[in-house]
DNA sequence: TTTTCAAGCTTGTCATCGCC
DNA sequence: GGCGATGACAAGCTTGAAAA
């Protein structure tokens, strides 16, 4: 099982704090979640649900139902359990902060540990390359250059393609508001150690 | 223009695990 | 043992693209 983020009763205290800035409906306070993680964390739909329903139970958030969807806002109750816990809450805050730099650092140990492990299968590979070679009589000067030149050409498609991917990726993220500074950060995080890893493969 | 269908959104239940 | 947090999964609905 995955360690857990919140402490008891932390991420009660978390959902109201985001429902201190007005009404908002059940994914919103999961994708408001994962935006404030920096897309390190996303809590899944069973842990959020339980959740407002049981402040609803405590009287600290209202339900209103729109149609099919839900929205949860917050009671006179649940802005003075807000003011009550204020401390608990910038406690909480550092807390995330902290936690979203252990997860940035996570990630790039990953990646690291990806890299590395794609280095010595492409090492392995070429070493297989070199010893399954039969000489088939002299292979000719050309021949060899064709073949590298079609190698450079395919990793630099596949460099174009991841590109344009993330290109649309931003975009969409974008439009859909969920750009965050903290997001734009851990991206730049997990692709400069990337950029890293690479540039040592190619050394 | 209408219909169809896949993908995504939203909400809920359930089982499991760890902490108090 | 009870409570809180988690992930897996299901179900119903909406939306948008593609086909007729």
């Amino acid at each position: 099982m995955m360690a857990q983020v919140f402490a008891h009763g932390q991420l009660r205290l978390y959902l109201l704090s985001l429902l201190e800035g007005g009404p908002r409906h059940g994914y919103e306070l999961i994708t408001a979640l994962q935006d404030r993680f920096g897309g390190t964390y996303r809590p899944s739909a069973g842990t959020i649900y339980p959740r407002l329903a049981r402040l609803e139970e405590e009287g600290l958030v209202r339900r209103t139902e729109e149609g099919r969807k839900t929205t949860y806002a917050l009671t006179d109750a649940g802005r003075a359990e807000l003011a009550a816990r204020s401390d608990d809450l910038a406690f909480l805050e550092e807390g995330i902060a902290e936690t979203v730099r252990d997860r940035a650092e996570h990630l790039r140990a990953d990646v690291r540990g990806s890299m590395s492990g794609l280095r010595a299968d492409l090492a392995a590979a070429a070493q297989q390359a070199r010893a399954a070679a039969v000489p088939r009589g002299p292979t000719p000067a050309d021949e060899m250059r064709q073949a590298a030149h079609a190698r450079r050409m395919e990793a630099e498609a596949m460099v174009q393609r991841f590109r344009d991917e993330v290109r649309a990726d931003l975009r969409r993220a974008d439009a859909a508001g969920q750009l965050s500074q903290l997001t734009v950060d851990t991206v730049r995080t997990v692709l400069d150690t990337a950029l890293t890893a690479v540039r040592g493969t190619l050394r």
